[in-house]
DNA sequence: CATGAATGAGAATTCATTCAT
DNA sequence: AATGAATGAATTCTCATTCAT
């Protein structure tokens, strides 16, 4: 046990790291805070990580890792367009449910200038693009319209994630339970949002034509 | 004019906050750092905003001012459901263009710990519940389908705010301009996302039934 | 009182300073002694020298301030070479005797890697050479011969310098008093013994000269 | 050759010191950083030196050695006072730049207050004296004229150390090698230099002598 | 209104050393 | 003899705020 618990200091401080910046941000924990919670000693942290920064670029790292597998695995089926991005989207939430602080800790950092997670940063919406015009060939969409991409790619994610993010006050508010019956409406609920509404994009050329006819 | 920039210490300093806030976090952001900024003496944040956390208070609150008002008069427009909903659309990103900074400290600010918000936060759940009712049953939504709100509701600002949000990374990234013609394809593409979206919920229940016949 | 204690914080923090990197060299002396022998808050020493290494930048500039006007002084003065090169070192062990810590922590720093004071060092070196070809030609050397200046010109000051630094070793082992007479003694030694040995300078090449013939 | 590397390891530590200590102080270099420049584990320095400080111990006690042997040797010769001295004055030379590092920690270790080698500090100082003793009868000084030792007894040396002190900034400031040929010419000019300043010592008692007559 | 020096608590990090293996 | 994780004290610096002027 304590041989156990030893080994995995690290990956103690990793855990807390997760829950408090994503319940507080980045920037609200200091590291006293992370060690107190990991029951880990303040400087474990600089030894383990060079700095309360390099949880953060571990944090992206893995992130990466695995949100690059699910999404190449999901695009890798042999299925057609709206099964194949209905699987995309269903995996993305078990994804987002199961490390919604995962999640959530990336998507605070994306936008905010951090020197340090920049390059992770464009790295990242690099992977993404590529894997998003695969997607978007079989739903009729051009593929490499970047425009198209800025304006709905990172809103995908987002829709997801926000309900997570909100999940927490709305409890509060509303005493709702999310519980496992919630979920199954609520990939119902977002995989048809997404679905109908890029129908509805792959349909907007036509009705340009048809307007300028 | 000195007399005049002098009499603008207040809204200098809310300016500067708005922009460091939205850039890098509010927490990542000192005092100090505003006051530069600002080009105002550090004492006069304690002096006009009671603290730090008092800029942000009153951010909230103009935020939370100015959105009720666009929103209340969208609702009461007399139109059919579909082109009011357009509308709201078109408003909220005409808003969030115009306010991004606003717009992403407050979203910033909602899921985290900080008490001194916390009533604000949920007055304005509250309020927007309150507005998305009106707006539901003209869709053939149910209105109080509260599990329906707490699953779209969110998904609807962010969709847009993720777009501004990431602005900044995609102009790096692949070199676009986000001009006005830009924005006029933006806000095609996201009515159309949303409006074919929230069609399809609407259909949801139907093919249910039909499921279970 | 209280009133001349708090406009001289900044003179207390640099005096203190001065006093503790002298006796313990620099990187040996932290921030909080030397708040505490200035009775300044820790805070005070970032807030007007921007850290540690800000009070060694001051006190090099400090010091290359000051031994420039003696020495531009020094060299001014309208006398035959000897006597000017005499009274040039009359003025150094004046201003050592009166400034033993100043110039202790200079040259102490003068080798050391400290990437913030770098350009100082090569910009006092830059000057004190430019000094020594004016005396130089006087006492009959070549100017702009580097190599001799880099040979004897920082051993100069470190002549003088040593005697100082070594004074409280010397005091303890020895029980020296050294007072004003010892240092008019000392003034005549050292003078003599810069002097003769740059006469001896001046004759060397004569002598190669005979030795080849 | 890893066997050998092995029992190196104490060998590897005491030289990477010697390296940093003499680059950028005692106090400036941490047992991190030398224990990475020697390839060797961190607690090897407490092992084999038993701190810090003990590796200066040692380095102290190594300069003694090896001092005294030379100097002891060069007295020893039987030959007039000045080639003597001359002699000296080159093996120190010598000395000093074979061994640059070493002498440099010395000398800088020697005005700081450490308590751990206060006691070799004074050692030191006592064998110096006893040694010049020798050395000034010779050259028509007084031997145990203790304030003329003060006054140039620590400046003889550093007459030599402050130019290898000074290399590295007139290196990169002048572009100089200070190759072999450089300290031919340097030994002659450091020689000339020291003998015809402590002739002109031995000179001033006769000097002052008529001044008074 | 405005200043800027001053405060003291707290930030992250690095330190030399120890200890179980 | 050697390792490297762990410690806890100490490092420098920054924080938001206050206060006398």
């Amino acid at each position: 046990m304590t041989q156990e618990e030893k080994l995995q200091a690290r990956e103690r401080i990793l855990k807390a790291a997760l829950q408090l910046f994503a319940r507080k941000g980045f920037f609200a924990v200091g590291v006293r805070e992370i060690a107190a919670q990991a029951q880990v000693n303040i400087s474990m942290i600089s030894y383990y990580f060079k700095g309360k920064t390099g949880i953060l670029v571990t944090i992206m790292a893995a992130f990466m890792d695995q949100t690059y597998g699910i999404l190449e695995n999901a695009i890798a089926r042999d299925l057609p367009a709206d099964p194949k991005l209905r699987r995309v989207i269903e995996d993305l939430i078990d994804f987002v449910q199961d490390n919604f602080e995962l999640t959530e800790v990336v998507f605070q950092a994306m936008p905010l200038d951090i020197p340090e997670i920049a390059q992770q940063k464009s790295e990242h919406v690099n992977h993404i693009i590529s894997l998003y015009n695969d997607l978007a060939v079989g739903l009729g969409l051009e593929p490499n319209d970047i425009e198209l991409f800025t304006s709905i790619g990172p809103a995908m994610i987002s829709i997801i994630l926000t309900h997570f993010r909100f999940k927490n006050i709305q409890r509060q508010i509303f005493g709702l339970e999310f519980n496992s019956e919630f979920y199954v409406r609520y990939k119902q609920i977002i995989t048809t949002l997404i679905l109908d509404g890029m129908h509805g994009l792959a349909r907007i050329p036509d009705e340009i034509k048809e307007l300028h006819s």
